[in-house]
DNA sequence: ATTAATTGTGGGATCGTTCCCATACAGTCA
DNA sequence: TGACTGTATGGGAACGATCCCACAATTAAT
């Protein structure tokens, strides 16, 4: 069992006001006391208990991270790993700390969790439902959402201008010369692949010329979907003579372009893909993918600060934080 | 501020030991107290805290885990992902909370903030200094060490069987008829590139006829280490004729065979290539990565089971458990 | 010399739970 | 009738810190 603050008090002779006193550096101490107390804190390598301690100051700071997902866990993916390495990053450095779950069945589970541990505040990452959110309203607490889908306008929100890339995409191929477009869409209920689609369809749509294009949605947004439906399409893709292959996430966009390389297909000389999020391995793949890079590093690092605000009751501007997402140009255009 | 338990004995018109008992199940409740109870603590969504619980029980039922880094962020490497995704799903499945935190400087730091969070079990996940162990011991809670590198015999230790792995992956291509090996090593420093190394030389040593194998070290196990090293050496490599090249992990692989795609090599034609771990990406790349599978998911899960098994003091067989891993055959061999 | 401020220390309430103990009443049994 | 058991409830100590308050001793100001 760890030592307390008693424990202490007793060895060095003091009280553990004394103790207290001298650990925290607040009040009146002498000199020959303070450096009693120290020596002891050194030697039994006493450390003041943060629970007891956030009994009493009624501060935990602990924050959590909830990432909802579908099937598998989901760390690990490109994007949701990037997003949870910079909120550790800074909510570290904001002196926070952090309870990291998976919820599968975006159930309330998780949020019940969370209250429990009087975290300060909530991110919730990725798709989750409404009732979840109205759940989560009830606690109080300062919660806020990262890379989800919700039409609610009282939640603070983190996403990337999803239409505003998509058009940029369409913009791309289009000066590029590109006229036969064959599209791989996520899941229609994701708002982020659906914007991505809507803005890049639109944008296509205004183009001079006749666009041609052919949209396909994928019921998974995986790598190994893009590759399937390309592969159950692949007479029609072939047949139509398609120039060009847009997908609404990079891991489909790559999926595409492994059935491409498989069947030969040279890319970008016979078909240009371009994918969107810029995820590490669009750059590595070979070829590398044009895609819309989207910065999950500062989408996740801006939710802290803002979530410090919010717990620190600041002045708050927006609810809604959108983030512009810019064109990479790589060896598959 | 969140309801307490005397606030709903207040409302309820009773005492706080009995909305206690109705909340744990614990000792006699009539089955009318029980509901009045119940029906208070639901409308005002009462959660017993679980930092007054803690206090009184001496368990948090936490457990941290600590990423050990060089120089970036961590959690969206795929292996440390993959490890930290089955960590979280096996712990949460045993009622264990996570404190996740990345550690950058190899400090003492994150170890002080554990204790202090006074969390009941410790993982330490990649390569850390021995002085960190040593002060880890001091605190006297169970610990263990996941793809880390020690020497240290007290140490419980969960790591891949790397001499074995590096000696199938050079059974594997001497079959494939190779006689000219190129490979990257990953720095000399870190333990499981030096195991998979001695694993694979050792074994082509012992092959009959006249092998040929030229050893580089990379400074850094990245994918843009592995594709800067075979560039610089490109005239080098090209000159020898190679037939197979072979590095101590899939990342620096996949760097070398985006360098050989680009300078238009065949894979595996010209020249077959072999890489360590089985990354996501290692499936997914074209070609396909031939590779040795290290099952991190398993590993994370396991070191769960361990630590949980050491927190409740269970008798523990073995310090040292090492995995089997496993050739998997794909198109870039 | 008296008052006031400064420095140093200890006592004890408090935070929100759990859990032991005391108490009360109803029903059962000899 | 008294002793005992089972059911139901409340009181209060404990966990380990913080921090307010009281008090003592020393120093400074009037």
């Amino acid at each position: 069992m760890a030592y307390n603050i008693k424990e202490i008090a007793l060895r060095v002779g003091v009280s553990k006001s004394t103790v207290s006193r001298v650990i925290s550096g607040k009040g009146y101490t002498s000199p020959e006391v303070r450096e009693r107390v120290l020596s002891v804190v050194e030697e039994l390598k006493y450390k003041p208990s943060a629970v007891a301690r956030a009994m009493v100051s009624q501060r935990t700071n602990n924050i959590g991270v909830i990432i909802y997902r579908d099937q598998q866990p989901i760390v690990s993916h490109p994007i949701y790993g990037k997003i949870v390495d910079s909120i550790l990053v800074a909510a570290q450095a904001r002196g926070y700390s952090v309870y990291l779950t998976t919820d599968q069945g975006m159930s309330l589970s998780s949020t019940d969790f969370m209250m429990e541990k009087r975290v300060e505040g909530l991110i919730l990452i990725s798709r989750l439902r409404q009732n979840v959110i109205e759940y989560v309203k009830k606690f109080n607490i300062p919660y806020l959402m990262v890379n989800g889908s919700t039409e609610d306008p009282e939640v603070m929100h983190f996403v990337s201008r999803d239409e505003e890339g998509g058009s940029h995409a369409a913009d791309y191929l289009y000066r590029q010369g590109h006229r036969k477009l064959f599209v791989i869409a996520g899941p229609q209920e994701h708002r982020s692949h659906n914007l991505r689609l809507k803005g890049f369809q639109e944008n296509m749509d205004r183009m001079d010329g006749d666009v041609e294009m052919s949209v396909w949605y994928s019921p998974e947004s995986s790598f190994e979907q893009g590759y399937r439906l390309l592969e159950e399409q692949w007479d029609f893709f072939v047949g139509q003579g398609f120039t060009a292959l847009f997908a609404t996430n990079d891991m489909m966009a790559l999926g595409a372009m492994k059935l491409l390389q498989q069947r030969s297909v040279p890319i970008p000389g016979q078909v240009a893909v371009m994918g969107f999020d810029d995820i590490e391995y669009a750059a590595m793949y070979s070829p590398s993918l044009t895609t819309i890079k989207v910065d999950n590093s500062k989408i996740g690092h801006d939710a802290v600060v803002m979530l410090d605000r919010l717990i620190k009751q600041e002045k708050i501007s927006s609810k809604l934080n959108e983030y512009s997402s810019e064109l990479v140009i790589r060896e598959s255009t």
